[in-house]
DNA sequence: ATTAAAATACACCTGTTAAGTGTACTTTTG
DNA sequence: CAAAAGTACACTTAACAGGTGTATTTTAAT
């Protein structure tokens, strides 16, 4: 029940560029130095967050990455989602044939694991970048 | 970031005895034919709960196992904990030097996972199993 | 046009963990 | 003392996490 590595990357990636000036653009390859990152690694996670409409990334001399949004617009649950896919406190929340026997709807069991499934969406979405960018600053 | 398959299955073995009546045994190999789980994995997982002091094992022919307490007081938390030992939403919690360069003190990201870890063990602790059992009994 | 600096693509590797099994042992009751 | 229960611990197998190799494509500056 963690998140894993490359989410927690994502999130420091995200953090990085949240502390930019709007429009500037910043290298793979710097995030990586700044925030420990391997780099290759970084590259990789960075295209879920491309492909997931959080960043925009930029080819070529002089390319990189920028926030594809304002910061106050990209949560933690966003970022969770483009690196990881929706989040599944259960198995049995995503293959109610794997509920043992029991149907899903009759299944104390599951109802309980999906309300936490969704306290836990609503707290992930409760945290935007620019509240966690203003919180570095002081 | 998933409750494992054991965890599931404790979840179900600690129901199933919820729902005996008190001071009753049941057998791992009746749990394990109710519950769909397989045998061997469900006394090791039987194992942990006693361990946890969740329920208590009886040795020997007619032997088997039985709550250690009250369903009300076994929370969802005790389960996940006595089986996956205490929750860690995130590596930086647990390990504070693999926080990159910042400290957790000073870290956004890392306040924020706090919360949201305390917020999941909260509503996990929130569940118990008298309650679970009320619900499958309708 | 060419070059170099950037991102992209996709396959691969390697260690760890999840989930389960093999085999032998211990305890207890009839 | 036999059989039915739980215990112990090592092992296996597959999947996944985390990362790397190698080649390609795009673009700005020369």
């Amino acid at each position: 029940m963690r998140l894993n590595q490359a989410t927690d990357y994502a999130f420091r990636a995200v953090l990085y560029l949240s502390q930019l000036p709007k429009g500037q653009l910043a290298e793979a390859k710097l995030i990586a130095e700044q925030e420990r990152i391997p780099i290759r690694f970084l590259l990789k996670i960075l295209r879920l967050l491309t492909a997931a409409g959080i960043v925009e990334s930029y080819r070529g001399v002089s390319g990189g990455y920028a926030l594809a949004r304002d910061p106050g617009e990209i949560t933690m649950k966003d970022v969770v989602e483009a690196v990881e896919g929706p989040l599944v406190v259960n198995r049995c929340l995503v293959a109610p044939e794997e509920c043992s026997k029991n149907f899903a709807a009759r299944c104390p069991l599951h109802k309980a694991l999906f309300s936490i499934q969704q306290t836990l969406n609503r707290e992930l979405a409760s945290y935007n970048f620019a509240d966690l960018r203003a919180c570095t600053d002081k």
